[in-house]
DNA sequence: CTCTTGAAGGTTTTT
DNA sequence: CCTTCAAGAG
């Protein structure tokens, strides 16, 4: 390969070639290190003559592994499908599940997430009689998780908590924590690393068989990786020291998930013959945004000298806007957008709106909803960890691992049966007392005294169960899961209560039916076991598609990796960014990592950058005044452009900043709610026929009734130009407008 | 045992 | 604001 063959600079190609011995690449934002790792992973198999199946490649999400796999693709034109290209995670779980047994669990081992974790935590809690005001489930959970990040074991921990009796009750919740999970046969996301670093400690045949396959690793985002998958890292590579790690300490923003910045900071001590090659070239963003990028992160101690350059116009100025609320910021970005749209024949999917925190994402989805704008929040909530979806995904946690009996109790009484709380506690004093475990004494319920009529409705459940079970054995995923929603009359219910929320759970279980029939169409050999991991390892960043024309609202965390033409940064308040934590506490170096984010969100802008912030602001049902964020003040001055209007701007009545009344915002919302399948609707597929014409009155969920007075053809969708009772005239989307024919 | 109601308490960021 | 938990009635 040739420079002028593959478009590299002089030090991309050489982090591409060197690929014997360790080497670290410092990759500045935006400094085409994924171009590098394909290409170094392409050169590997064709110019160097490595097998695809002994290189590994560790990537931030499962959506980044997808793409760098196709890209591989395109260059190599072969093999591809052979390259372990993952997540730390999924990594783990793939190799876990070949030798779990080796550490005691059995192969089929249940994944838990924080929910589960929570819940098994409170129960230990009680089961040691804790007080719940002394002990918080949550810290105890940081704690455990923390240690399990350095590779703490309960042992050392207890040894570790000396005379403090605080950090000695959290060694016994750790203890008993750790030997439920091993009961229930699961482990926790921090498990799956930690458990597969025992593995490789134990049995150094396991080690030695992997080291073999993985001659050359790749590790992506190395700045946020935690001390057990160093440990996991450097164990494989310790034979044949190709180990590859690209990473930028300034974009380190995982501190409080365990990433130990030190690993990178000092990757050159531990190997010392390293190799090291820092890309500085930005291909990404203007100057001028770059000017910015560099002058706030230079506030930072303590981080490797670099300074990013482009050869990039220098663009536009940077626009920074105060808002009196939260409310006419988002109404702004809202405007912004559309104006964009409108008039600079910009894409929706060309804006991204980034927050320090997910709770910011309402005000702006509110926003956009009136303005018939198309977006997707990323994070927040996870849809598998809706109600109605674990409760279902329980069911089928039973079926594939009949040890999980954190997940027996989940539905023991869901839907109703009867067996409530005393009952519960009845089978559990036996079964604590039989030594045996909670499902196997239901099973034996009729020797468990005290049970009077709850024994027959103990029976039928878990003979539903056995039955089920028996059934898994020829029933696919998608059929397993009808059952169950028949037998349990589970949809049933929902329908009976008639609710909006009900109507949402439905869809939601209507979403989760197809993407089982996505899974067992698209997997190679889909089960049960596969559905599950699957699904506990998907991250929400995953299921967006660059395809799809929509506005994308994150959390700064979230963005990490991506790029935008437009990006919105708001909410640069004192208090919200940086955070309130930060600006109390004493640690200077939290701050340093709120920083980092700002370089960070700054830095995911291409063309234009707005940052966006109000003098008062709705937190907790309070006002809150903050003063602008320190971090804007960081940015010079004459690459800041306050010009307060652009354009005419249409005479706007006072602004009144009441919400949008409960019920009303939820409806809107519900009816234009944005499931990742409905995305493709956008742009894939306009709605074939409208059922309403010119001259039709129609309802909007908002504008209420009007009049159609014009439909137009616009090839993605029809665009609909409504006259309003009320409202006025409107255009809006066909597929967007939900307008409903009257 | 279930459902309703009211009060209290709690918030960064996530695989 | 929103979720979670305890208490009390049916």
């Amino acid at each position: 390969m040739n420079q002028t063959e593959t478009g590299l600079n002089p030090m991309q190609m050489e982090a591409v070639e060197h690929t014997e011995g360790p080497l670290l690449i410092l990759a500045g934002a935006g400094s085409g290190k994924t171009r590098v790792l394909t290409h170094r992973i392409a050169s590997l198999i064709r110019d160097k003559g490595v097998n695809p199946w002994n290189i590994m490649a560790i990537t931030f999400t499962n959506k980044a592994a997808g793409e760098m796999r196709e890209r591989v693709d395109k260059i190599v034109g072969y093999g591809s499908e052979r390259i372990w290209v993952s997540t730390f995670h999924s990594s783990c779980v793939r190799i876990l599940r070949r030798h779990a047994e080796r550490l005691g669990y059995a192969n089929n081992f249940a994944i838990y997430d924080t929910d589960d974790q929570k819940s098994l935590i409170k129960d230990i809690m009680k089961r040691l009689q804790m007080d719940p005001k002394l002990y918080r489930d949550r810290a105890i959970m940081a704690a455990i998780s923390s240690a399990k990040d350095e590779m703490i074991e309960p042992d050392q921990y207890r040894i570790d908590a000396g005379i403090d009796w605080k950090l000695q009750k959290y060694a016994a919740v750790y203890a008993e924590y750790q030997a439920e999970l091993k009961k229930n046969n699961a482990m926790d996301f921090d498990d799956l690393l930690v458990q597969t670093v025992k593995l490789f400690q134990q049995f150094p045949e396991v080690l030695d068989y992997y080291q073999e396959q993985f001659r050359y690793i790749m590790v992506d985002e190395y700045q946020d990786t935690n001390t057990v998958q160093f440990r996991f890292v450097s164990l494989l590579a310790a034979k044949y020291r190709n180990l590859c790690v690209v990473g930028d300490d300034d974009q380190s923003i995982y501190k409080f998930r365990g990433a130990n910045i030190e690993n990178i900071l000092s990757f050159e001590h531990v190997f010392p013959d390293a190799k090291v090659i820092k890309l500085e070239q930005n291909y990404r963003s203007t100057q001028n945004i770059l000017n910015a990028a560099n002058e706030v992160i230079a506030n930072n101690q303590g981080r490797k000298a670099k300074r990013l350059w482009t050869e990039n116009p220098e663009g536009d100025l940077i626009d920074l806007r105060q808002f009196q609320s939260g409310f006419e910021e988002a109404e702004y970005v809202a405007g912004e957008i559309t104006r964009g749209v409108r008039t600079e024949g910009k894409k929706y999917r060309d804006y991204a709106i980034l927050y320090r925190t997910n709770a910011q994402s309402r005000l702006f989805e509110e926003k956009l909803l009136l303005a018939n704008v198309p977006y997707k929040i990323v994070g927040g909530v996870n849809f598998y960890a809706r109600r109605e979806i674990k409760d279902l995904l329980a069911y089928l946690r039973v079926i594939e691992n009949p040890e999980d009996d954190l997940a027996v109790l989940r539905i023991i009484n869901v839907p109703r049966r009867g067996i409530g709380a005393a009952t519960i506690n009845k089978v559990q004093d036996w079964e604590a007392e039989q030594g045996i475990r909670f499902y196997d004494a239901l099973l034996e319920a009729e020797y468990v005294p005290g049970l009077m009529r709850s024994l027959n409705k103990i029976k039928s459940f878990t003979s539903f169960l056995q039955v089920l079970r028996a059934k898994a054995d020829y029933l696919s995923v998608k059929e397993l899961l009808n059952e169950i929603i028949e037998e349990t009359g589970y949809v049933a219910d929902l329908q009976a209560e008639g609710t909006e929320e009900a109507a949402a759970r439905i869809e939601n279980i209507d979403e989760l039916i197809s993407k089982i029939a996505d899974y067992e169409e698209s997997a190679e050999q889909p089960s049960l076991g596969g559905f599950l991991q699957e699904v506990a390892l998907v991250s929400d960043i995953d299921s967006v598609d660059e395809e799809s024309d929509y506005v994308l609202l994150m959390t700064l965390h979230s963005a990490k990796g991506l790029e935008f033409p437009n990006v919105f940064l708001a909410g640069m308040e004192d208090g919200i960014f940086p955070s309130y934590m930060t600006i109390t506490g004493d640690d200077p170096s939290e701050l340093e990592e709120e920083r980092r984010l700002c370089y960070v969100g700054i830095t995911r802008a291409m063309q234009h950058l707005t940052l966006t912030c109000a003098r008062q602001r709705m937190i907790r049902g309070e006002v809150q005044y903050n003063k602008m964020s320190r971090f804007v003040k960081e940015i010079p001055r004459e690459l800041i452009s306050l010009e307060r209007e652009r354009g005419e701007i249409e005479d706007r009545k006072p602004k009144m900043d009441i919400p949008t009344r409960g019920s009303v915002y939820a409806a809107m919302k519900q009816a234009f709610r944005e499931k990742p399948q409905q995305a493709k609707t956008f742009s894939a597929q306009k709605a074939t026929k409208l059922d309403y014409e010119i001259g039709d009155t129609v309802r909007h969920i908002k504008f209420g009734v009007g009049i159609v007075t014009d439909i137009v053809d616009g090839g993605r969708d029809y665009e609909v130009t409504v006259n309003f009772d009320q409202a006025g005239t409107k255009k809006m989307f066909a597929s967007f407008a939900k307008l409903k024919k009257l």
